[in-house]
DNA sequence: TTGATAATGAAAACCATTTCCAACTATTGA
DNA sequence: TCAATAGTTGGAAATGGTTTTCATTATCAA
């Protein structure tokens, strides 16, 4: 019953075991179509499965960051948040529209094909002038809220 | 010798007063032509003014960018980091390319012109769809260093 | 000057994340 | 099968950047 994911030769090609907690919080990240913080996946993988402590979410989220599986963002409300990377996600390239006053996170799908463009332009010239081998980018648009703006 | 820079009318417009702590710490900002933490900033502003305390620098900088006159980063290191917003500052509109071994940061100021394109398109449409008032955004490239290459 | 209000520093609290450590589990080779 | 080895785990404690508290001090308007 191994591999019965895509990530689970990934993880395992990088020399670590796939256990049950392992399984279990990629089980969470899989079936949410959010980013979610290490104490959303503990209370989620707990449900299932209390044994779990929250060190081993912190641990394996770092592995899986580590191997490309998970993406970790900041959005400077104090804690991290994680979602599923791209490749092995069933959400379409997306980047995030955060409210300055209720932190709301919308994520936005539009406007993917002109972005692209643009970062495509961007990373080959970077990459040739600085030198960097770059495999990911964020792009965060900063704003109020309609219910911020009324309220 | 009120409002002789031009961040000193707007922070004063918000009631809040120009004091001499504040002033040293918008100057450290001011002279700086990279992001800073706050720690950066405590230690720069006491070597002349060793009265001003840690507290202050992040009660400041809360303030200053609550103003809008500084940004605010995390990059993702545990630390966050500020700089003079774009309007304050000498500095040309510039993004971030982050190493993701060393946590090196470069300030780009490339393809800035074809930036300026997708991010106007990019931020009208999400206006209009989402009904935010954007009026900020970042762009992070994340990748490996030169140095890390070879290293 | 005076009185109201805002700003300050030091110490304590906070809190997400990491580290430690001893126990446990899976894999390997004999 | 059975160690031996290496990887994994949970809980408790430590960490470290940031925020809060509180008593004191500075600033501003009248």
């Amino acid at each position: 019953m191994r591999h019965c994911h895509k990530w689970g030769q990934k993880f395992q090609d990088y020399g670590f075991r796939l256990t049950v907690s392992r399984e279990a919080i990629l089980e969470v990240l899989s079936n949410s179509n959010t980013h979610l913080s290490a104490e959303d996946i503990y209370l989620a993988v707990h449900s299932g499965n209390p044994a779990i402590g929250l060190t081993t979410i912190y641990r394996t989220l770092e592995l899986l960051e580590h191997t490309g599986i998970v993406s970790k963002f900041e959005f400077g409300h104090g804690r991290a948040k994680y979602e599923l990377a791209e490749e092995f996600s069933n959400k379409k390239h997306h980047h995030h529209l955060i409210c300055k006053k209720c932190r709301k996170v919308i994520d936005y799908e539009d406007f993917i094909t002109e972005e692209k463009e643009y970062i495509t332009k961007a990373e080959i010239g970077l990459q040739n002038k600085y030198g960097f081998d770059i495999d990911n980018h964020i792009i965060h648009f900063y704003g109020i809220c309609p219910e911020c703006k009324t309220g």
